[in-house]
DNA sequence: CGAGTCGATGTAATTGTATAACATTACGCG
DNA sequence: CGCGTAATGTTATACAATTACATCGACTCG
C-alpha cells in the first residue's frame, strides 16, 4: 500500500510529469489525447482536489475550449474510463489520478474542510469487501471506497 | 460479518417486522415516526432495492402524501440520519436499512442488472481503509463502501 | 387562556448534475 | 474520392437537491 497522501510537493513538476506519462500511455494504446482532454487533466492536476464538472466547464469556457456540459463530461469520461482520473461519488466531482498506472481499484480519503483528496491503492478482493462478496456469491466489477473526514493539516489547524 | 444478502425471503413479514422495530426505536428515542416517514420506509422495504428520491416522490404523489421534492427529501433525511435507511452514493438513490440497529458503517453490493442491494456490516476501522487512514493521519468520520457487479441470481440468468 | 416556541408540512422557485439527440468536422484508409 | 470512425459543437431536457418562506399543530410557560 502506497500513498501520495496529503503531503505538499512540487506541483509544477508533478503536473508536467503526469501529463507526460498520460501522453505516453495514450500513444502506446492508440488513444487520442486531444487538447480538451489534456486541458481538463491539467486543471484537475493543478487543483489537486475534487472539482465538479461545471467548475471545469467554467474554466474551459473562459479559455474558449467549449461551453456546453457535454464538452466537460466527455473529456471526464475519457479520463475516467482510461484510469487517468477518478470520480468521487460522494461529492459528484472528479480528481486526477495520482497513480497513472494500469487498472486499479483506488480508495480515497476526502477532507471535508479543505477538499483535499488522497488516493491509495489496495486490492479490493482481499479485505472485507472481497470476503463479503465471496460469501454472497456476488461478482464485483467495480468498487467505490471513500472515507470522509479530516486531513492531518486541518486537524492541526483546528487544534490551534 | 453477517449478511441478508440476495436470498429471497418472506417480504410481507420482513416489512412488517422492520416497521415495527423502527416504530419502537422512534418511541424510545422520542422521534416522530410520521405518516410520510413511515410510508417512505414502507416503499423502500417493499422494493428492496435502490430507489431515487423522485421515484419515491411519484408514489407519494399518487397517494396524496405530498408532491414537492422537499417532502421526499425530508423524509429520506430523517430515515438516513437515524439509520433506518442509507443513501447509495453511486446511484444517487436510497435503500431501507436491513440491519435497523445502532450506529453502523455499512457496505453495499449493488447488482447492476436487477438493482438489488445487499447490505453487510463490517468494522471500517479494521480493514485496509482503516490502515491507510492510520498511516496517513487521516481522521475518518464517515465511509462510503459500495461494490457494483452482478448478484448470484442474475449470474445464473446470464449463464442460461 | 394567550403568547411563544419548536418540529413537521406545504409550496414555489431555483440551483446543480448529467445525458439524449442530432448536426458537423477531422482524419485514416482502401 | 468515398467511406467509416472518432471527436466536437449545440440544443434541449432529464434527473437530483436545496433555498426560502408560509402554515399548522402540539406543547409549555406565564
Amino acid at each position: 500500500m502506497d500513498s501520495i497522501g496529503f503531503e505538499t510537493h512540487d506541483h509544477s513538476s508533478c503536473i508536467h510529469d503526469c501529463i507526460a506519462a498520460v501522453d505516453a500511455r495514450c500513444k502506446a494504446k492508440g488513444l487520442q489525447f486531444t487538447p480538451v482532454r489534456r486541458r481538463v487533466l491539467e486543471i484537475l492536476l493543478q487543483e489537486h482536489r475534487a472539482l465538479g464538472a461545471y467548475d471545469i466547464l467554467d474554466r474551459l469556457r473562459e479559455e474558449g475550449l467549449g461551453s456546453q456540459p457535454p464538452v466537460a463530461y466527455r473529456a471526464l469520461d475519457f479520463l475516467v474510463k482510461n484510469g487517468f482520473a477518478h470520480k468521487i461519488e460522494r461529492l459528484n466531482s472528479f480528481v486526477a489520478c495520482t497513480h497513472p498506472g494500469d487498472r486499479h481499484a483506488p480508495i480515497f480519503m476526502i477532507c471535508r474542510i479543505c477538499d483535499a483528496v488522497a488516493e491509495v491503492h489496495t486490492d479490493p478482493t482481499k479485505g472485507q469487501l472481497g470476503a463479503a462478496a465471496k460469501e454472497a456469491g456476488f461478482l464485483i466489477e467495480r468498487t467505490v471506497v471513500e472515507a470522509e473526514g479530516i486531513c492531518p493539516k486541518c486537524q492541526k489547524a483546528q487544534a490551534a
